[in-house]
DNA sequence: GCCCAGGTGTTTC
DNA sequence: GAAACACATGGG
């Protein structure tokens, strides 16, 4: 995949029409690093409603923070996050990948490092896939990754631009060919594809006003 | 009651 | 590799 491809130059087109059509999204929805780590893991496979019900619950014991969440056990963690979804799955995820952050000096820590390293890293802890080291890496860290999640998929599947069985990384070299290495960008663009895919991409025929109407 | 939602690990072929 | 299944809750 170059920068000549023509489906280099359909990504681009994406990107511009989005950017046009939803200006600066400013995501993800956390205040601190920790929580979005906290939120990748709790938002696996479930809608983020719960999510913000579990963090909300983590904030108001003032449990939000690495020191914290470590002492509790599995059985502590999994009631206070049970409206993610599968708690006792993912209560074991959080501890697994919150110890992996604490080994490298917290958050201070992983900032010094190389983004391959961490994402090699990231993917060695059970319980993180692709998805969710790109999103801490993303989202958490600001390194240049762009995020292949389902509301990507839906998008490009929607337009033509995907047939649904391209691979997580195949479909990320497309972007990663496309779009300059920017973590800026491809934050701004993912956040984007959330907002299109909420507000447009739903319903089976494209909907009129869909501002990738006519691509390709 | 059924299906889906900002995935991932395990098992099996 | 790829498909089938478990994990589990809340909303439409």
């Amino acid at each position: 995949m170059t920068a000549t491809d023509p489906s280099a130059r359909t990504l681009r087109a994406v990107h511009r029409r989005l950017e046009r059509a939803f200006g600066p999204r400013h995501w993800w929805p956390a205040d601190t690093p920790l929580e979005v780590i906290v939120g990748t893991v709790l938002t696996q496979n479930t809608s983020w409603r719960g999510v913000e019900l579990a963090i909300s619950r983590l904030r108001a014991r003032r449990l939000l923070a690495l020191a914290p969440l470590l002492r509790l056990t599995p059985g502590r963690l999994a009631p206070l996050i049970r409206p993610a979804g599968c708690p006792n799955v993912k209560a074991r995820r959080l501890a697994n990948v919150l110890r992996w952050v604490r080994a490298r000096g917290g958050i201070a820590g992983l900032r010094r490092r190389p983004t391959a390293e961490l994402r090699a890293g990231l993917l060695s802890v059970n319980g993180v896939g692709p998805e969710t080291a790109d999103s801490i890496l993303l989202y958490a860290l600001d390194r240049p990754v762009f995020v292949v999640d389902a509301y990507t998929r839906r998008v490009l599947g929607r337009h033509g631009l995907a047939t649904g069985r391209e691979s997580y990384a195949e479909l990320q070299a497309r972007f990663h060919a496309a779009l300059p290495r920017r973590a800026r960008l491809y934050n701004e663009l993912h956040a984007r594809f959330v907002a299109l895919a909420k507000r447009h991409c739903r319903a089976r025929p494209l909907c009129a006003g869909c501002p990738l109407a006519g691509l390709s």
